[in-house]
RNA sequence: GCCGGAGUAGCUCAGUUGGCAGAGCGGCGGUUUUGUAAACCGCAGGCCGUCGGUUCGAGUCCGACCUCCGGCUCCA
């Protein structure tokens, strides 16, 4: 038979060659070197396969090696697969009667979930004793060997060893795919279920280390066992594995919490968790994005709005709240009345909408308000500035007719867009259809979705699809942007709503003389200025360009005899409305640049003797260094176009 | 909410087998008058997360709760 190379030259094989087989006859070197085969039949998309699994006649091949390409399914996933079953095979040595359950590589590393027996716990501390015990089957150099067996037997053996949960797996295997016979992976002591491909041997793991335990629900499921989740990571060399450490530590340099403490920027009081306290420096961020968000939605004909926080039950029970989303808010009592908290701003709105006759000459009709809502989420997920229990929403409203929708929806993603690229942005779209627990009628939903899919297609943007994660009364696009270690966050939402304008009454008059109904566009850009600005702050790493930075200049007197002229030249800084400090202390030169450099403070004006008499300033620019010196006026016209451009 | 871990000075962290609460940075006072990333000397600063228990004695051992951290589930 004849197989084809990634050069497209041709390979003649004997009938049942492997992959392995391939490797050799085209060297020795690579077939020492493989870890897997790549395979495309047909011109389909190739398959990662063993190196003992057969080829046949017309397959094009690519045999992977560590210099392979990774894109999702290369050498690291295999050889992260293989760590997987090294780890579950230490812990099964290690822990009797544990129970195994899934194992997969993820993106950074891998992880296998078991559950311990009543009393026996992992924790980080036995990590070493772990990896000690894993690196003794690496080195043993153990082949991965692949068997079939039919279903009714597997299931039949893993029970007999009382692995309940491969028990589970096989027989939903067989239930929901009609699947008869199931492969098993052994590596030296242990057997897995597994569907594969694996490296050829435990040694290729050339690096790897178990980096945390968490729990995890069997199948995602919160309703049924919590396990054990060993979480590691695995490296085709020790300066990998290295590097990527390096880089995890980095990243953590620039978690918001810890430069959200060190800048001073907010704080968070054990006695409201998860609502953050905003400092002056803090606040000084938040104004200039309040600033930013006034003028774009006047720009794009938004009107500003200010409503509640607190109504009436009935108001959340008309708006299908209280139906569906009560788990998630805060009730209180006010004389005998029943009062809840807003947990969005849509039923607002509709109030304000209704509060006129509205013609169809007033649509679209878009309302904006920096909304302040509370969401009680569980406890656990609350997480600095990005996951928080009052939220204030860049939000919007636009009111329009059915016609408008596609012309509305891009209007909003389009706006989005702007407001992302004044911090170089590039957030991942994802479209969200109808939930379980939603509200409205399944002709309202079909109209819904086709509407924002036309809108994301006939734009040509590129978006993933999220089914069943829509809001309770509408779909919606969201967009997403991940922190500094590499968690994804929502940011901003586009969601289309047949459902409130009816549950309201809302209507207008066409120009036919009729009542119609309008629907409802709910919208946020930033999404939340809590997390927005979380997410500012990673990705910046504190280092926020001039028109963001709370202090964007510190005069840096020489000696006290230079105090007098640093203060009179912060006053001219301050009448252009640049935010400036004096370091008026009698320390070094060398000690106020220092902490004005950890502060971050984009420009440090230092004055002695020199500039005092030519009227100048000395500039350094953080990170940069010394720029030497301008005239005062110079340097006012430098920054203030900066700030005003908001260069990034 | 669930699983695991942690909580000591403003920050980062030591604290032995249960026996007087510690360091560096920061702060304050003084000396120094400084030219581009840390001058020198001194001083103050603690409900050892909260409540309860064991003990002659608890930062240390036990329990409950609170908060935080890593995940899971859920979400802007």
């Amino acid at each position: 038979m004849k197989v084809v190379l990634p050069d497209g030259s041709p390979l003649e094989l004997p009938d049942g060659a492997t992959g392995a087989d391939a490797a050799r006859a085209i060297g020795e070197g690579l077939a020492r070197a493989a870890l897997g085969v790549r395979v495309s039949q047909d011109g389909a998309e190739p398959d990662l396969r063993d190196l003992t699994a057969p080829l046949q006649d017309g397959d094009a091949i690519e045999i992977v090696t560590a210099r392979s390409a990774e894109d999702g399914m290369g050498p690291l996933w295999l050889i992260r697969h293989d760590a997987a079953h090294v780890l579950a095979t230490a812990v099964m040595e290690l822990y009797a009667g544990v129970k195994i359950s899934i194992g997969p590589p993820v993106e950074d590393g891998f992880y296998y979930d078991f559950e311990f027996p009543e009393g026996v716990k992992l924790t980080e501390d036995d990590f070493e004793r772990v990896e000690a015990r894993m690196l003794e089957h690496i080195s043993a150099d153990e082949p991965f060997e692949r068997s079939e067996l039919p279903a009714v037997e597997a299931i039949e053996r893993f029970r007999a060893e009382g692995q309940d949960y491969k028990v589970e797996l096989i027989e939903d295997l067989v239930r929901d795919d009609g699947v008869r016979t199931v492969s098993l992976y052994r590596n030296g002591p242990f057997t897995d279920l597994c569907r594969g491909p694996h490296g050829p041997s435990t040694g290729r793991i050339e690096a790897f280390k178990l980096t945390s335990v968490a729990g995890a629900y069997w199948r995602g499921d919160a309703s049924r066992q919590m396990l054990t989740r060993v979480y590691g990571t695995a490296f085709l060399s020790k300066s990998d594995l290295e590097d990527h450490l390096r880089r995890l530590e980095q990243a953590r340099a620039r978690d918001h919490r810890k430069l959200g403490r060190e800048l001073g920027l907010f704080m968070f009081s054990d006695l409201a968790p998860g609502m953050p306290l905003w400092l002056p420096a803090g606040t000084q961020i938040w104004n200039e994005l309040t600033r930013l968000w006034r003028t774009t939605n006047v720009e794009r004909g938004y009107v500003e709005v200010r409503t509640p926080i607190l109504y009436d039950v009935d108001l959340w029970k008309r708006s299908g709240h209280w139906q569906v989303y009560r788990d998630k808010m805060y009730f209180t009592d006010v004389e005998g009345r029943a009062m809840g908290l807003k947990p969005m701003n849509c039923p607002a709105h509709c109030q304000i909408y209704r509060n006129e006759l509205r013609s169809y000459r007033d649509l679209p009709l878009r309302l904006a308000e920096q909304g302040l809502v509370h969401r009680h989420e569980p406890s656990g997920t609350l997480h600095g500035l990005l996951r928080v229990l009052h939220i204030t929403q860049d939000d919007a409203h636009v009111f329009c007719t059915e016609d408008q929708i596609e012309d509305e929806v891009m209007r909003c993603l389009d706006f989005g867009f702007f407001i992302y690229d004044q911090f170089g942005f590039k957030p991942r779209l994802e479209l969200s259809t109808r939930p379980e627990k939603r509200v409205g009628s399944d002709e309202m939903w079909d109209k819904a979705e086709a509407a924002l899919r036309r809108t994301l297609e006939e734009n040509g943007l590129e978006y993933e699809l999220n089914e069943g994660d829509g809001a309770f009364y509408g779909p919606k696009i969201d967009s997403h942007m991940t922190d500094a270690v590499g968690r994804s966050w929502q940011l901003g939402t586009v969601q289309l709503d047949y459902y409130m304008p009816e549950q309201f009454g809302l209507t207008y008059v066409g120009a036919d003389n009729a009542e119609h109904r309008p629907v409802m566009i709910h919208r946020a850009l930033m999404g939340a200025f809590e997390r927005f600005i979380g997410i500012l702050i990673e990705h910046y790493a504190g280092e926020f360009p001039l028109w963001l930075s709370p202090v964007q200049a510190i005069m840096l007197p020489i000696a006290d005899r230079h105090v007098e002229y640093a203060r009179e030249v912060a006053g001219r800084l301050r009448a252009a409305a640049l935010r400036v400090e004096v370091d008026e202390r009698s320390e070094s030169v060398g000690k106020k640049i220092r902490e004005a450099e950890v502060r971050k403070v984009p420009y440090m004006l230092v004055v002695g003797d020199q500039e005092q008499s030519d009227g100048t300033v000395a500039v350094r620019r953080h990170r940069e260094g010394d720029l030497g010196a301008a005239p005062v006026e110079e340097f006012i016209e430098r920054a203030r176009d900066e700030i005003d451009r908001r260069a990034r």
